[in-house]
DNA sequence: GATGGGACCTATAGTGACTATAGGTTCAAG
DNA sequence: CTTGAACCTATAGTCACTATAGGTCCCATC
């Protein structure tokens, strides 16, 4: 049971991830290249399903793969003390709440929003209203981008 | 006054947008294409900055372009019951809402990490054991993307 | 009128993290 | 031994930009 082997599909099911995801995982470099069947099919074993269930969880958690990369050498390093893995949980964890609250107050706004529309016609339509509102212009961003989570 | 111009850096000023962000506007099909000088300079007029305003506005609240595009087009027949706007952007506040939910369920996680974090080595860090544990793996994801804010 | 330099131009490639497609090969169940 | 699902590679597309290279234009000052 601990020689157990895995064929592409059933790590993809077991983890919750397209198949395609972990073949790109691979060219990228953060899940290594198992070895392969005659045909050329891929083998994984156990280990290959933990650091992808690892990749997955730390993904679902709003990590970009940078981090995850830096979670993973880490994390091969046992005997290196954890106040590096801390620093990023945190770092990570700042910017979760910062993303909520900037949520928050678009939810507000799209609420207020909506709440407004007198389902007439669109020319007096207040959600197209508040948009072309020039006094609203960039008054709302901070965070430079809004790729993760 | 009403006759103003702009060149595209002035757009970009105005809407705090990139200038390489309304090019690309414009390549898209987003941004009509203005008249030029003689030298190839773009030229806009007023139209031109309450569009890009438009937007922005609406890109800042998270709608996708697509979104905005269908917003645009709505908005442009302004005897048209404004039904379709009013679902845009009440699907978007569901949307927006339930990434809230997920986010603090993700917040709750990361604090608890780090709290349990005993600043001690990585082979005893929480943050790697919570990461790799298995049964977390995807539990916790629902939208397809973590495109979009 | 010359000049300097900041603003502008096009074209192309890169980002992150996948997803999709086309067209072929392998494997395992019946 | 056949069938067809699962696998393979390679390439292009997604979204919404951002960045770079290598040039051209405009206009304020001298």
């Amino acid at each position: 049971m601990s020689d157990a082997v895995y064929a592409i599909g059933d790590l993809a099911r077991q983890t919750g991830t397209k198949v395609e995801t972990i073949r790109w995982y691979e060219r990228d470099g953060i899940m290594p290249a198992p070895v392969r069947t005659a045909g050329g099919h891929r083998v994984y074993t156990r280990p290959h399903l933990d650091r992808l269930a690892f990749i997955r969880h730390a993904r679902e958690l709003g990590f970009p793969l940078e981090d995850v990369r830096a979670l993973l050498r880490l994390a091969d390093d046992p005997e290196r003390p954890c106040d590096q893995v801390d620093a990023i949980a945190s770092q990570h964890l700042a910017a979760v709440r910062s993303r909520i609250a900037r949520l928050q107050a678009l939810e507000a706004e799209l609420a207020r929003m909506v709440a407004v529309c007198g389902r007439g016609r669109v020319a007096e339509c207040r959600v197209i209203e508040v948009l072309a509102d020039q006094s609203h212009a960039h008054c709302l961003h901070e965070g430079h981008g809004e790729t993760g989570l």
